[in-house]
DNA sequence: CTAGAATTAAAACGAACGTTTGAATGAAGG
DNA sequence: CCTTCATTCAAACGTTCGTTTTAATTCTAG
């Protein structure tokens, strides 16, 4: 009738303007990226982006959830297969941090494209435009939700909201780990931008975040102080 | 003879940018902040940044500068400090992370102008300008510097790349605890805008910090299959 | 083969940007 | 009193921004 009466090109335009906003977005922010670099790079006419996604606010919401939907899935469906295999006892807290950290950290390392996905996301975070920061929300918003659950089952012992902060610090961690990684190696001498670098990563990742979640409850108000 | 001529409203306009300014960077990012908004709110003409600053870059600069330079200076002096104390023991980490941690969230408890500036802080380390990145690069080396080093001496048996990768990790998980806290807020339904949350976020974060510097080594190389 | 929708192309739109200019202002120095 | 000089001000500079428009092109359905 009147569906997909060129798809071929079409997709491709599509996928060649979401491929390098992305990676413009990564090297100079969303603000700083111009509809003219974006279709210069992508070897489309200026007016493509509007044509096909309306406007830049929605280019760039569609650059994050490209990648962020099908992530956040597997978050998903990691955790299911942690509780499943689990059966009727809680999920060990190294599994959970596993099926959420472990999701992203295989995005990053999979691909060119996954890590610089990762990094994009990473500063996402922090960008104070308020589209971002909603749709980011309600992306989110369920995976925090079943998480969140999954990690007060597990840990009976803490009380919820210190589980939120210690996910909070545990995203912080992640997102610098792999968003800031230059600004690692400019701060350190670190090199990072081998390909292997999320696989050699990774496990030094893991065990910091479990280290951090399982640290002892800080103790009553204000002092922390033992060795 | 030739100076100080004005000094008081001098200092006046220069103040009131800066706080204009740092506010506004908080709340839209420094792309997005015009100078037509910063000399809106600080209620001076559009023509005084350039004239006290010279142009926007040394604007961003000097905002950052302004609390960066005495933060960074107190990190410092309260390593010195705690080595002193330790007399030729080696500092232990806890306090190690407190001087640095400590004196970053006292900066953002201490005033409101303080928690903002660190908010910023924690957003700048993700912003791709070169400008930027190469003041924050310059800014935090020395300090890094002495940090690695202690560090090294009080977990002798750990190497130092482990050592800067954890040091990395407890940057991004404070960055994000200081900066993201309404995405946190957005995310979890925790409440932070009061005035005391860096008060009582304080514990909370050290605790997870020294949990994820003292958890065990990951094994070898890959896999970190430990309960 | 042709009608018509989908897409691309080139050009221009008004608005907002950072910066510059040149005159007005106002308090010290001789 | 007049000069001096740092500062403020209003206005405009040229550039770039995201978006829109209009025409040409491409491709598919009937």
């Amino acid at each position: 009738m009147d569906v997909r009466r060129t798809s071929l090109t079409a997709h491709e335009t599509r996928n060649r303007i979401l491929d390098a906003a992305q990676a413009l977005f990564v090297a100079h922010g969303f603000e700083a990226t111009s509809m003219r670099m974006i279709t210069g790079d992508a070897g489309v006419n200026l007016a493509a982006v509007n044509y096909h996604f309306g406007s830049k606010d929605v280019l760039v919401r569609e650059v994050l959830k490209r990648h962020l939907q099908p992530l956040n899935a597997q978050r998903m469906q990691a955790l299911d297969a942690a509780e499943a295999a689990a059966g009727d006892q809680p999920v060990k807290p190294h599994r959970i941090v596993d099926a959420f950290f472990g999701s992203s950290l295989e995005l990053a390392a999979g691909s060119a494209a996954g890590r610089e996905f990762m990094q994009l996301l990473g500063r996402t975070f922090t960008e104070p435009s308020p589209t971002v920061r909603e749709y980011l929300a309600t992306e989110y918003a369920p995976v925090i939700g079943r998480y969140r659950d999954a990690f007060c089952r597990a840990l009976p012992t803490v009380p919820v909201e210190e589980i939120l902060w210690r996910l909070h610090f545990m995203l912080g961690a992640m997102s610098y780990a792999v968003s800031g990684i230059d600004s690692l190696q400019v701060l350190t001498g670190v090199r990072i931008d081998e390909p292997d670098a999320m696989q050699r990563m990774r496990p030094r990742l893991m065990s910091f975040l479990l280290g951090g979640l399982r640290a002892p409850l800080p103790a009553g108000d204000g002092a922390d102080e033992t060795t």
